[in-house]
DNA sequence: GACTGATTCAAACGATTGATTAATTCTTGT
DNA sequence: ACAAGAATTAATCAATCGTTTGAATCAGTC
């Protein structure tokens, strides 16, 4: 076991888990081989069980290492205060906008100054992995990770429709967070309908139209005050 | 190899096959092993080699298994013909509403008449699972059943709105089955987060819950003659 | 009853899996 | 410089994987 980790175990153990998520995303938890993860990350396989006890802590670790450094947009915004008293509204439609803009760039890539990383497209792949088939192991440490955004989305919905109840309100979140996470979950079905293997060009345009959809499914007039054609 | 299949082997063939699409889709093409398949089937393991010469080409029949004998409902709306001539909004606005439920009740239940049956729940699962994560050998034949469902929606769409571009409309599109397929794929968790197990009570509240957002969210007033409060 | 081909079976194949061992290298504090 | 412990390594473990084999069983045909 490893009491006190060194500089030089870390490097390693970061290696491995960096390498992990990548194997995981691509071939799933059965699929990936912990030699191939080693290979990966030049390292012995036999490191796999020293630092993380075996395969399924190695998993565990990634998932945490994806949520404490990865999503860090929709993170922040979660921390935000619940919209109160007067111009409550106005703040809680802001809210959901930047919720469905923060939420949609991290889907896509989570380190905004590289596009390319690899490693941000495999996190999203593999949280989309965890949260359609929930291991036992990890589906406690997904809840706690999952609980605040959606407090502070139904914040927000509570807000802009106080007419609803909670069941009417969770559907309507639902609906929202729905069509986000099938976004990014079908973006190779959906590259192959259109016939199109760079969709999305341009991501503030998806942006456009989740927040349009969603704010007219939500049923709130105010905010278009002009139909635009 | 089998040249002429006899009554006798077509009954082992079925049981493999249903005994791989409940395996599968619990476990996973890795995790599920033929052996536990086979003692599902009760058969023999070799029987998977002989018949389907494979696992991968039982995994193969299994989802063509799933497209030819289950989700009848959608299939047979999208035999409908594209809404035309005089009238032909309002055939679309009623063919929308017919793809929400239909879409939806095929998602949680092939068969209406057994809604206990778990092989219609595993092959929902199993099609959720392709759809997130496509093997290659599986795209194609994913594809060619999709692609029905994909024209007749986007027939109604394009009559709904015809001001709008195609890449607008597949948005559209995208948005609307985005709910429905998230909604089955995220049950385990939607049923944490409201902590009841049991969710949803009633299919039908969620079908009009689906049917507003989505007709609100694609703009279309006159589906709401009167605001319902 | 003998023949034929499809079907099923138990057993074993080689390969690979995750995990373990013991020896070695590296790091650190004194 | 040296001991102590952390980190890494190659080699090996038992178990399981998908597949193959060859014989046994079954259903028809003549």
């Amino acid at each position: 076991m490893n009491a006190q980790p060194t500089d030089a175990s870390l490097d390693t153990r970061q290696r491995l888990i960096e390498a992990a998520i990548l194997t995981f995303a691509e071939k799933g938890f059965d699929g990936a081989g912990i030699r191939e993860i080693a290979l990966r990350a030049k390292a012995n396989s036999a490191l796999v069980t020293y630092h993380f006890s075996g395969k399924e802590g190695l998993y565990l670790e990634c998932l945490r290492y994806i949520f404490t450094r990865k999503a860090c947009r929709v993170a922040e915004l979660a921390a935000a205060p619940s919209p109160e008293g007067p111009g409550a509204r106005e703040a809680a439609l802001q809210q959901l906008r930047n919720h469905i803009r923060a939420f949609t760039q991290d889907l896509m890539a989570c380190d905004p100054s590289d596009p390319q990383d690899p490693l941000g497209e495999a996190a999203m792949a593999l949280m989309a992995r965890e949260m359609q088939a929930p291991r036992a192991i990890s589906s406690a440490l997904l809840m706690e990770q999952i609980r605040p955004h959606v407090d502070h989305l139904m914040g927000c919905l509570q807000v802009l429709r106080p007419d609803l109840s909670r069941d009417e309100l969770l559907n309507m979140g639902m609906s929202i967070q729905g069509q986000l996470l099938y976004f990014r979950n079908s973006l190779g079905i959906a590259r192959l309908i259109r016939s199109n293997p760079a969709y999305p060009e341009d991501l503030e345009v998806v942006i456009r139209h989740f927040t349009d959809f969603s704010l007219r499914g939500l049923g709130i007039p105010e905010a278009f005050p002009q139909p635009r054609n």
